[in-house]
RNA sequence: GCCCUUGUAGCUCAAUUGGAUAGAGUGCUUCCCUUCUAAGGAAGAAGUUGCAGGUUCGAGUCCUGUCAGGGGCACCA
């Protein structure tokens, strides 16, 4: 918080630009060292002295003239070390308020992300929602920072699976079913015809190059829809809507909020005619056959990339182009990221490539947020074999033991909050780009670094807060501060700048890891100072309160719910 | 074959974007509920950061090579 101020002092003796010294300014190891530290090394070849020496020297004349917020500089070897006034940091701290951590970094730039996505037809299982969830929290981190954030959920609504959905739905389904439980139903025709095409399938052989009976009809189907023969299209808006309904329960859940939702099919026409234009002007080519590319260099050699299929159908990437531009006529976005899995890379960037060559700048601005595989054991979900681990029975799982953990200690906990939010805190508390894996063990793991942990020790703090009634408000006194206070003080006043971090990297994990460890430094004042009856009661008390806004917060953008009591 | 990505304590992950003695959780061995919620706190054991070179004042972090895992290289999504 008072890094603005080492930095004005820095400025003059080192001639050095301000935003170089405020990224060569650190933390030391630990806080009897200093509170934040300038290494001398980069000085040492300008001057030619010895770093040690730089530090010295630069101690004896920053002495003279610190402001109020620095208390003290000392040379460590080649560091130079700063001590902060922790009174003066401590009055700030005790009068933050809701809006601790917001900052208007964005003017209100549009940052549109397409998050989640699920195909249509399939259930939500525990790997879907890694796109789900870190969408979600990057839509709070930029709304905090000013921005305003557009949440686009971009449905798998075409595709071979759909194919073969239809056929199945057609041959074996279950209509009670269907009412009772639409998503276990779809699951239940999706896998029934995976597994008898899967009796067919050849060795080796790869699905779509497949020509056997069960995904020749699911082709069929998928002819069919696109002459929009009514038949089948019934069945897929029925397929559309009862999944839709299953989704919705999940979001509900999740209490995950869309500015769009749009299924893929209504962007291939777009898409289309787009490429058509591009081939009068040359930038796309047709082939022979019929198909149409772009040449792409991709790793240093030119590639063909095919964006439109020789029987005039569109692919992916003709879906994703109609859509990238509706999306820029109508929100005119400043910026646009797209958070799917990492495998989907390449097709990304070949996608921003191919919009910036047929002559779409705002291709410049488009990122893809590539998260790693959630595994199970050592094996990869698949929906086709059924082989997957539906976020619904999670999510009971876990409300079912903090029930449990509530009842125990007659309390009044909001069990869905505790289990949904151990879900969260488990999926953001990975850097998005690693596999991670799931474990039932993890899951319910409520001690420790997980979320449970977090509201727990919002839920104590609350519970002195309340026990206090009403306290003092307005100026405190401020005396001899204890290490746990300055150790606590500390960790609140670094949220403004991990909020920032966790933006600019597109890493909510980053917050997750503050949150714990905002939590840790609460729990050890906790247990060290007493609060109540303590002739420091109303700073603490105050101190306390702030703790709670600050952890609110964060636990806010991670999409974590708080309680007063669990 | 080409390209991307990951390798850190038994396990799951951090490490201030190149900085000072590599830290947490979990598991294991102990201690603390007459004290503001024990979903908690304290202490201990546990490491050649896959391996080998290089760059420099300094490397878990950057470069080269190598080994191992995962992935991508379709007119699939």
């Amino acid at each position: 918080m008072f890094k603005q101020d080492i930095i004005k002092l820095l400025e003059e003796p080192t001639s050095l630009k301000q935003e170089e010294i405020l990224n060569l300014i650190e933390t030391p190891p630990n806080s009897e060292m200093g509170d934040y530290a300038f290494p001398c090394f980069v000085l040492s070849k300008k001057k030619k002295k010895a770093p040690n020496q730089i530090a010295e020297d630069l101690t004896k004349k920053l002495s003279k003239n610190l402001s109020k917020n620095i208390e003290k500089v000392i040379a460590v070897g080649p560091y130079l070390n700063f001590f902060i006034n922790k009174k003066e940091l401590t009055k700030k701290i005790i009068k933050i308020n809701s809006n601790f951590g917001k900052v208007n970094l964005g003017k209100k730039k549009k940052i549109l992300i397409d998050f989640s996505g699920p195909n249509i037809g399939k259930p939500m299982h525990i790997g879907h929602i890694r796109s789900t969830i870190i969408g979600d929290s990057l839509m709070r981190i930029y709304d905090y920072l000013g921005y305003n954030p557009i949440g686009v959920n971009y449905l798998g609504d075409v595709g071979l699976h759909i194919g073969k959905l239809i056929v199945a739905y057609e041959m074996w389904l279950d209509k009670d079913a269907l009412k009772k439980g639409p998503v276990a139903e779809l699951l239940r025709l999706y896998v029934k015809f995976c597994g008898k095409e899967k009796t067919e399938i050849k060795e080796g052989m790869e699905e779509e190059m497949q020509d056997n009976e069960w995904t020749n009809k699911a082709k069929e189907k998928l002819k069919l829809l696109e002459l929009e023969d009514k038949k089948t299209k019934k069945i897929w808006d029925d397929i559309h809507k009862y999944s839709g309904k299953g989704f919705d329960k999940v979001y509900d859940m999740l209490n995950i909020d869309f500015t769009e939702t749009a299924g893929q099919s209504q962007f291939g026409d777009r898409g289309k005619d787009i490429l058509t234009n591009a081939l009068e002007k040359g930038v796309v080519k047709r082939e022979d056959d019929g198909a149409l590319y772009i040449e792409i260099e991709m790793g240093g050699k030119m590639q063909k990339k095919y964006v439109l299929r020789s029987n005039q159908t569109a692919s992916y990437i003709t879906y994703d182009i109609g859509a990238a531009v509706e999306r820029f006529e109508k929100y005119k976005f400043n910026k646009m990221i797209y958070v799917t899995d990492f495998r989907q890379h390449d097709h990304f960037i070949s996608l921003f490539m191919a919009l910036k060559l047929i002559g779409y700048d705002f291709a410049d601005n488009l990122h893809h947020l590539g998260f790693g595989t959630i595994k199970f054991g050592k094996e990869i979900m698949a929906t086709r074999k059924g082989k997957v681990i539906l976020l619904d029975d999670v999510l009971k799982k876990t409300i079912q033991k903090a029930e449990q953990g509530i009842k125990k200690r007659k309390t009044k906990g909001d069990a869905k909050k505790v289990g949904v939010g151990a879900i969260k805190y488990i999926v953001l508390k990975n850097e998005p780009q690693r596999d991670v894996s799931f474990t039932w063990e993890n899951a319910l793991s409520f001690e420790g670094n997980t979320a449970p942990y977090l509201q727990y020790s919002y839920a104590r703090a609350s519970s002195i807060l309340k026990k206090a009634g009403n306290f003092n408000k307005g100026n405190v006194k401020v005396g001899k501060l204890e290490k746990h206070e300055i150790e606590l003080i500390k960790t609140i006043s670094k949220f403004p700048e991990i909020v920032e971090k966790a933006g600019e990297n597109q890493n909510p994990s980053l917050i997750a890891n503050y949150s714990y460890d905002l939590a840790k430094q609460f729990s050890e004042f906790y247990h060290n100072c007493k609060v109540l009856g303590d002739e420091n009661e109303a700073l603490r008390l105050r101190l306390i309160d702030s703790f709670r806004t600050t952890l609110h917060n964060a636990l806010h953008l991670l999409g974590i719910e708080t309680m007063p009591e669990m």
